[in-house]
DNA sequence: CGCGCGCTCGGG
DNA sequence: CCGAGCGCGCGA
């Protein structure tokens, strides 16, 4: 027998297959060692053959196999071509998205646990005491962890009755459950008329994608549940993605307290071992359900019964290294593999689906009212031109801070929302202009009043605050615009008796920081919670009654063909969170341009509104999804090197305009705004395509481009210009 | 990717 | 004449 293996090596130049002969019961999928030139590697068999084109003596055993169950699943190998073909990897790069990466590194094993188990009853001396201890509680129980024996009774007893033959013991695979503490609450219910409707048109509909437009409250999630229990009745095995920032514990024990045992959880906040354990857990069939963030899309099931992406429009589903796939793209894939359907869920849909569906690619399937009818809440704006003139130069709008006072009094939460971390965003000398910068990085500082440093939020480096300007000695230093920090400290002023929660990333550190802080706001051991987009995202508050957005305009002045786009679906999500229980919720926008038809459509709640303009605005510029927004970007350690790549690039670019001229809207070459990022140098190439016909050949002169000093690498319709 | 081979250049 | 340095192609 003849396997076909992939090297795990992801580098052009060993991207093909190399045969090698294996025994007979060597299966697909499998991750195998074998000889390599003069060393040992890692590899997965892809195909087998009784034959081989090669002669005899140039064929080499396969050392041996890794896992008795082979690791990947048989869809991986139609998968990993799919993905080399759209995204030019190696064939290594495109199969290591199959497996957690603890697994490749071998640093994790399968957990074990030793146990000691009886095996027959033998004659013990007098004296030994503890030894007849351990014999008679294990005739009792036949089996018991090691670790809990030797706690009662010593280690010593333990060994000295296995050492005479009356114990053994032998080892069990352990799971690590991550969660397996969270209390389960109530589970099935019952599905409200309208759900019932979207799930009947769900699973009745010929398309292959369906598009859940939902409001906020609408019960999205239950219709989730639904489908996912349903095709687990058929047999089958379900895949739900989901945002990483929305895998909070509320979700999780919803869908442990509903699926127990059947869902494994896939996310970075789990350990290694964890993680390692929930995956096979998948693999093995003990799990059919994956639920996870992105990466999760690559589960190891078989017989896919459904697939679903909530919050659809979300920047996380596009991965931002290598290979950069487009988790919906893969989604797709593996549901026509399976024949199977994918949800896409979301309270503001992309454009882009939006138009797919108006199109009939897509099922829309629409719930336009929350559960129960409640109304959505009110969304009052606070024109801060007006606040301005009226001699307010705080962040806070008179109306926000009256219906803050209430809220409180009420007794009931609030959040205060803005997307920037920090204290104050740069730090200016009044004198001279200075703006304090990274070395790093290109990027202005922002000043943290904790630590009282500066920080690059986009190294993570952190320098001393200045006393003087560097440039021109000065000492009139400026703290301009505000971040989460000076807005806290802002409140407490306001509200010196107010619980004051913040959460951005400087707050939320290590596993489960975040959780940590919502858990606390949701014990309502504060009374408002301040912080940037992480906030914004599916959580539950019941008492919030009160959303303040502080800089809706923020988003909306980027340069970027999506800012609209995001900012509506921002303040819709933010908005939200404010009243989803008993209380009526209302909403504080502040904005210093209320006449922006963006705002008017979201303070309306009216997202079709706000699609037929958007929609009609990117069809008369040519934008997405009416054309193919693509940035080749050179980094290199070396600025000229870098400049010089680029130079090459957009070369080869230039001859594929003069081959196919009309497929290019516009073509050109720059420095990237932030010319630096830790260290590197940025360059790139931007250019507008009127379709996806020449992404191949862009992406291969971006492999051809590509050197040891600088990388290339191809980014489709990026989500920033950074 | 990592290795070995062979070619080239420079020192002695 | 030999050893170090580098580019290339190979691995099954």
């Amino acid at each position: 027998m003849y396997a076909q293996v992939i090297v795990d090596i992801a580098h052009s130049q060993v991207d093909k297959i190399f045969e090698y002969s294996c025994p007979d019961d060597a299966a697909i999928g499998s991750r195998v060692k074998v000889p390599f030139g003069s060393r040992i590697v890692d590899g997965f068999i892809i195909g087998l053959s009784g034959t081989t084109s090669l002669p005899a003596e140039r064929i080499k055993p396969i050392k041996e196999t890794f896992d008795e169950l082979p690791a990947l699943v048989p869809e991986c190998v139609s998968l990993m071509e799919r993905i080399t073909e759209r995204y030019r990897v190696p064939k290594a790069a495109a199969l290591r998205l199959f497996l957690p990466s603890e697994m490749r590194l071998g640093k994790v094993r399968e957990a074990r646990v030793r146990y000691v188990r009886f095996v027959k009853e033998i004659p013990l001396t007098a004296s030994a005491v503890k030894q007849r201890e351990v014999l008679a509680f294990l005739k009792e129980n036949i089996e018991s962890p090691l670790s809990v024996l030797s706690e009662k009774f010593g280690r010593g007893a333990v060994e000295g009755l296995v050492k005479k033959g009356a114990a053994d013991i032998f080892s069990k695979r352990r799971t690590r459950s991550p969660f397996s503490d969270m209390k389960e609450r109530a589970g099935e219910k019952i599905p409200t008329a309208a759900q019932a409707a979207a799930i009947e048109s769900a699973e009745k509909s010929d398309k292959r994608v369906q598009l859940l437009h939902g409001v906020t409250g609408s019960g999205k999630t239950e219709i989730y549940m639904q489908l996912i229990a349903r095709q687990i009745a058929l047999g089958k095995s379900a895949i739900f993605l989901v945002p990483e920032i929305s895998l909070t514990p509320q979700m999780l024990s919803q869908l442990r307290s509903r699926f127990k045992g059947e869902a494994a959880i896939l996310h970075s906040g789990l350990s290694a071992g964890e993680r390692f354990d929930e995956w096979w857990r998948l693999r093995s069939g003990e799990a059919r359900i994956a639920v996870g963030a992105r990466s999760a899309v690559f589960a190891p099931l078989e017989n896919i019964g459904i697939i679903i992406i909530d919050e659809e429009h979300d920047g996380s589903y596009v991965s931002e290294s290598a290979p950069r796939y487009s988790t919906a793209d893969i989604a797709k894939w593996r549901a026509e593999y399976n024949d199977c359907k994918l949800i896409l869920g979301s309270a503001t849909p992309s454009v882009e689906s939006y138009l797919k569906a108006e199109e009939g690619e897509y099922n829309l399937i629409t719930l336009k009212d929350r559960i129960n009818k409640k109304p959505l809440p009110e969304i009052i704006i606070a024109d801060m031109r007006k606040e301005v003139k009226r001699g307010n130069a705080s962040s806070f709008s008179l109306a926000l801070r009256e219906e803050l006072a209430e809220t409180l009094e009420e007794g009931n939460q609030a959040i205060v929302f803005l997307n920037r971390r920090g204290y104050s965003q740069t730090v200016i000398c009044r004198d001279c202009g200075y703006v304090a910068k990274c070395g790093n990085c290109d990027v202005t500082l922002t000043y943290h009043s904790e630590d009282g440093c500066l920080k690059c939020h986009y190294c993570g480096a952190k320098y001393r605050m200045l006393d003087a300007c560097p440039e021109c000695g000065g000492r009139h230093i400026l703290y301009n615009g505000t971040g989460t920090q000076r807005v806290v400290a802002d409140l407490k002023k306001l509200f010196p008796s107010a619980r004051i929660l913040r959460m951005d990333n400087d707050t939320v550190s290590g596993k489960d920081g975040h959780y940590r802080i919502l858990k606390s706001f949701a014990a309502k051991e504060a009374d408002i919670l301040v912080g940037t987009q992480m906030i914004a995202k599916g959580h539950d508050f019941p008492s919030v009654t009160l959303v303040g957005i502080l800089d809706a305009d923020m988003s909306l002045h980027f340069a970027d063909y999506r800012s609209g786009e995001r900012t509506f679906q921002l303040i819709t999500q933010v908005s939200g969170r404010s009243g989803r229980a008993d209380a009526k919720g209302k909403v504080v926008l502040q904005t210093y341009c209320p006449e922006n038809y963006i705002l008017r459509y979201a303070v309306n709640y009216d997202y079709s509104g706000f699609f037929e303009n958007e929609a009609a605005v990117r069809r008369a510029t040519g934008f997405p999804p009416y054309s193919l927004i693509c940035r080749v970007m050179v980094t290199s350690q070396d600025d000229g090197e870098a400049l010089e790549t680029l130079r090459r690039v957009y070369s080869s670019l230039e001859a594929l305009r003069a081959e196919k001229p009309q497929e290019f809207i516009f073509l050109n070459r720059m420095h990237s705004p932030i010319k630096k990022i830790q260290g590197r140098y940025r360059y790139q190439a931007l250019m507008r395509l009127k379709s996806e016909e020449l992404l191949a050949k862009i992406y291969d002169i971006a492999v051809e481009c590509s050197s040891d000093d600088a990388l290339v690498y191809v980014e489709e319709n990026p989500a920033n210009l950074s």
